[in-house]
DNA sequence: GTGAAAGCGCTAACAG
DNA sequence: CTGTTAGCGCTTTCAC
């Protein structure tokens, strides 16, 4: 819409009168210009309203002080809740943080692994949406610090903070069995996600812990979507396969999905069918304690894992050392799950 | 920590025995080369894991694929429902979004404004910290799109995509007037952000409606933080303030705010003192129906909002047209603001 | 169908 | 302290 191209440098130094070499400076280094000199630069800049090609600065000096983050989903709580932890600890090195949301698709997620490479990133923080991360230790080769989150490395070669699953779908489970139930539906995704799979062995260990048997007790139903509206559907063709009888205990993969289930029982049977039914969540989002039935569940730290993250992807960057950081989650008892 | 540099486009062609040019055909293309040769390049790359440098190639090229979206608070929900309609337009074009959180700090926001137009994206779209727009003026002057998020550009010659808050207020207020109230509490932000000022002349223009003196009904209480714990600080504060005799009716600038009312309220009154208040907020996001005492909200059509802005984006960006869409509230009951 | 070469805007090294 | 200049890696004519 604007024919004229932008400014440059040249264009700069053609109206203060001096060389592209002295408008570099006053850039980059204005202490090493004569004040009046440095004002005619200045002002040349003002009028023509000049702003650097970020690109050309980029391709000289090679990197570059920005790091991406691809998120599985921006709109999960605890993914922005991570995301703020990481820009926290940036911000302490003058870096800025570049968001994405992948929304679970691996070729959204490769479109922008691939534009952030291009481009040059410090680092990249990435919630994986496969099981591979062979696609990331490549990049990582090539020279991109790259920390996995959520996701543990297993060794992959790759820094990465997460939070110990097994012992989140364990704290949850045991609960449970606490409360004296004998079956648990588990709604879950599915388990080319490593979290949901490990919090699957997590729910077992507690089953057998219990003495019970695993295969008898819990009964795991598997998610497409793990948001409300998808575990609201799950549940609901659960209840017309079991003939409209609702589980007592119910432990959901994260916590969208229990107020989706908390939706769904509350429209088949009230209040009194809530009420009787015990929910534990996870990820003990800031409104889990404020629902119609505030919710028990798994709280991961998650301001601290974006700082973790944060900090281990400068390490890396810096002198190369990887490392695994894991967090363990805790258990927020709260009403939901204490039926009477 | 790789001493070697990135392997290059000349990188390629020396290994695979070409020239540059043909290495810069295959890879924008592809059919203008015969495929024995594409297949040796393509085979070469594959060697080399080349990655194209994108700043040398946007360098060349000018322009970029990609548009910037700066929120003001990446955890608000309001925001990243917004960010998805921004997506699900653009990946229609094929074009990719990046997104910052300006945290509302105006320094942080030209940072990242600054970082993308130095980046040449092919657009912005802002949520802007301040109510001054001049910079982002001075930005789209320079050929970068600019669209205005939830803010009306009020003729200031930006496109922009913005509900009608002064409608917003006046539905909450005359709702909670409605049922008899005649003193409300309002939990608002500072009148500097434009929504905050319009849903408060809507709340007056309500009351007015009524018959009733704005100055007589309204009590407003400004937030330095529109967070829930925000909320929950200011209104202790309030009620200390008032020897603990709590408001009959409160409207809060947003549903976090609303739900640290929730908060306080329980905590200084029990379930009691929560039934017998009044309380309506904003923004209508996911959990609003599934709090302990489900909310009146405010709806805005956050994702047709996204959707808007990115096509008025697109808009501005091929032909310069500039718009401005404001989407009308609607008001969601449910029992809080229902009292007996 | 392929190669050679110019140049995008910038920084940094070096001269003066 | 300031100017000149050589690339950074890529795309794109223009020849062949």
């Amino acid at each position: 819409m604007n024919g004229r191209r932008r400014p440059s440098i040249a264009d700069v130094a053609r109206t203060a009168g001096v060389s592209v070499g002295t408008v570099s400076n006053v850039l980059n280094r204005p202490d090493t210009v004569a004040p009046p000199t440095r004002e005619r630069v200045e002002s040349a800049i003002a009028e023509l309203s000049f702003v650097r090609n970020g690109s050309a600065r980029q391709l000289r000096q090679g990197s570059i002080s920005t790091v991406g983050a691809i998120l599985l989903d921006i709109r999960n709580p605890f993914f922005t809740d991570v995301a703020r932890g990481i820009e926290d600890r940036l911000a302490v090195d003058d870096l800025t943080l570049m968001l994405a949301s992948s929304d679970d698709d691996p070729a959204r997620e490769a479109k922008y692994l691939r534009l952030f490479e291009e481009h040059g990133v410090l680092g990249l923080l990435v919630v994986p949406t496969g099981r591979s991360v062979d696609h990331l230790l490549e990049i990582q080769r090539r020279g991109v610090a790259v920390v996995l989150l959520d996701a543990a490395s297993a060794a992959s070669g790759l820094s990465s903070v997460s939070v110990d699953d097994v012992t989140g779908g364990e704290l949850a489970a045991a609960h449970l069995l606490e409360q004296g139930h004998q079956s648990i539906v588990f709604l879950n995704g599915p388990h080319e996600i490593r979290q949901c799979e490990a919090r699957r062995v997590g729910v077992d260990r507690a089953v057998a812990a219990a003495g019970l048997e695993p295969d008898q007790v819990v009964d795991e139903v598997t998610l497409a979507t793990l948001d409300a509206s998808g575990a609201d559907d799950a549940l609901t063709r659960w209840l017309a396969a079991h003939d409209g009888s609702a589980p007592r205990a119910i432990f959901c993969v994260n916590d969208l999905v229990a107020i989706g289930v908390q939706r769904c029982l509350r429209r088949q049977g009230g209040t009194a069918l809530l009420a009787r039914t015990a929910i534990v969540g996870y990820d003990d989002i800031d409104v889990a304690g404020e629902l119609a039935l505030p919710l028990t569940s798994v709280r991961q730290p998650t301001h601290e894992m974006g700082h973790a993250a944060a900090e281990l992807l400068l390490r890396q960057a810096d002198s190369g050392e990887i490392d695994d950081v894991v967090f363990r989650p805790e258990l927020v008892v709260r009403s939901s799950s204490l039926v009477t």
